[in-house]
DNA sequence: TGTACATCAGTGAACGCGCGTTCACTGATGTAC
DNA sequence: TGTACATCAGTGAACGCGCGTTCACTGATGTAC
């Protein structure tokens, strides 16, 4: 049996701290680092994920974030990362069930609006944070897996028209539908919010479909 | 004449010292202020935009910034009527000479494409920055003023359906056209932006045709 | 099998910074008597 | 016409705060001999 189980070295301290990682598993702490911080935004906005407020959510002293983030834009850049995974994700399970790549597109486009109104606190970090420029990479294979369904629609000749020039206003579309949203405050919102986001799918798509090609 | 005007008051100080305003003229070190705090923000981001270096800017003590503006943010919070003022009047001179509405509402979301992607820093402390929430009046002043045109565009029989809804989506669309870019590094905005503000109008303004009426 | 040593995962306390805000004060200007 | 006083437009210096970051240190764990 581990000894570290059998005698409470806990000390009655107000927060709770943590056990010391084993030898090789330092990177335990790394991530609930990113976890702790990702919730702290969520509860509080950007501004409350102080390099303290982490390590005190982990229940771990200050100075031990910086055994695994260089700075706190680099933890800030790490959670991004995160997001955008969990976007792509979300969108990847939108047009289960379609063939018809419109109406993927529609579907992936509502699914957009609805992450970013469900998951307001995260969107604006990544779209509107100190980390956003970083994150350019990432940000960019989410556009081109959007890409993807445009350039379907284009090949089918419901699109007309270059497919990345496309994607980025539909895209733009998607994001204002969101942004215009989420740094308003709730009471401002409309009555029907899955239904702005149908309309906004519409309007993009569609939208789309009526730009001339140059 | 002006005693004051005789004599060089002016100490030899690196800053350029203003001169004392008169009895009557309080009002004039507000408005300097405004706009220092204005130039300020374009040259240098919203966070440049401290008391002091508005103060600094305008050749006059810290604490003289308390004497006309409560806070900080109620500084910012002017800067931002103004810049609201600006794009209402943007918008206005946009449709001069058309006479069709759905040309004029087109021709109106370019024009505001345009002023966001003009004035970036600007349009980012208006709809991003922390007096967004409070200048809720003066931005549905801005709003009613598009919905107007839709609602023109609703009597004529082009749109269909509640001019607010209406005029909610097209201003997302195109505040996302702005918000996209200038979050963005300069160097992944699209080559043609002024191709890209119209393809955004016309994706705005004939989206808006496609959304199904509830 | 015992033991000296390197390593790893942290800790406690402090640093300096720039910020928004406030306090008590000043000196020129107008005004009532 | 002189003068005491109120007012107005500021000033200088400091306050406290919370932040990101860094320094020197500790104590448990594994490893080579």
């Amino acid at each position: 049996m581990d000894p570290l189980d059998s005698k409470p070295s806990t000390p009655a301290a107000a927060a709770p701290r943590r056990r010391r990682a084993q030898r090789g598993d330092g990177a335990r702490l790394r991530n609930e680092l990113v976890e702790a911080a990702e919730q702290l935004l969520d509860k509080a906005g950007e501004d409350a994920v102080t390099v303290r407020a982490v390590a005190q959510a982990v229940g771990v002293s200050l100075p031990a974030v910086y055994l695994h983030f260089g700075s706190r834009l680099e933890l800030l850049h790490t959670v991004c990362l995160r997001v955008w995974g969990e976007l792509g994700e979300w969108m990847g399970d939108a047009d289960a069930g379609s063939h018809d790549p419109f109406d993927a597109l529609h579907q992936r486009s509502v699914a957009y609006v609805r992450f970013g109104l469900a998951h307001p606190v995260r969107y604006r970090l990544v779209m509107t944070g100190p980390a956003t420029a970083a994150s350019g990479e990432v940000a960019s294979a989410c556009f081109r897996f959007l890409r993807g369904t445009v350039q379907q629609c284009v090949e089918a000749g419901v699109l007309r028209g270059d497919a990345t020039a496309l994607t980025r206003a539909i895209a733009a579309a998607l994001h204002g539908a969101v942004t215009l949203l989420i740094f308003q405050p709730p009471e401002s919102w409309p009555e029907d919010v899955d239904g702005f986001a149908r309309d906004m799918a519409t309007l993009a798509t569609r939208g789309a479909a009526a730009i001339e090609p140059r």
